[in-house]
DNA sequence: GTTCTGACA
DNA sequence: TGTCAGCA
């Protein structure tokens, strides 16, 4: 599939594809016009870049730890020095205290939910009272 | 019409 | 990241 395809299917601009190829965290092939071209996995490649980039990792760690993603981790980490294992923990427990957060917002609004369904009478319509 | 690269904000 | 330019 081309970038028009692969960003419809990944709700990712076409802008932020070529950055994210242009960074090594994506790969394409070209077609003799010179249009990238995707392959099926492509889809599932994004969106989890997109999800480490959310979680807040560097681009340079995902594209470090990107081969762990895929099916047959065939991973030969050629140089996993001492440091970016380092960066590794401290991002680890970065996403661990994220978590932590989020179960207790999550768990906030929930409560507030359930407090507001039994406070609240229920509300059949909007303002337009239609 | 779609994509490409490079550049500016 | 968006957007614009100038090509193919």
């Amino acid at each position: 599939m081309r970038i028009g395809e692969l960003s419809d299917r990944t709700s990712t601009s076409r802008r932020l594809l070529r950055y994210y190829e242009e960074q090594g965290l994506i790969v394409s092939t070209r077609c003799a016009n010179g249009y990238r071209s995707y392959d099926e996995p492509a889809v599932d490649r994004v969106v989890q870049v997109r999800g480490l980039l959310d979680a807040g990792l560097p681009t340079r760690i995902i594209k470090q730890i990107l081969p762990c993603l895929d099916k047959p981790r065939v991973i030969h980490f050629p140089d996993a020095t001492p440091e970016m294992l380092a960066t590794l923990e401290v991002e680890r427990d970065r996403m661990s205290r994220r978590i932590d957060c989020l179960t207790r917002n999550r768990d906030a609004v929930d409560e507030y939910l359930a407090t507001v369904r039994e406070t609240a009478a229920p509300v059949a319509s909007g303002p337009s009272g239609a």
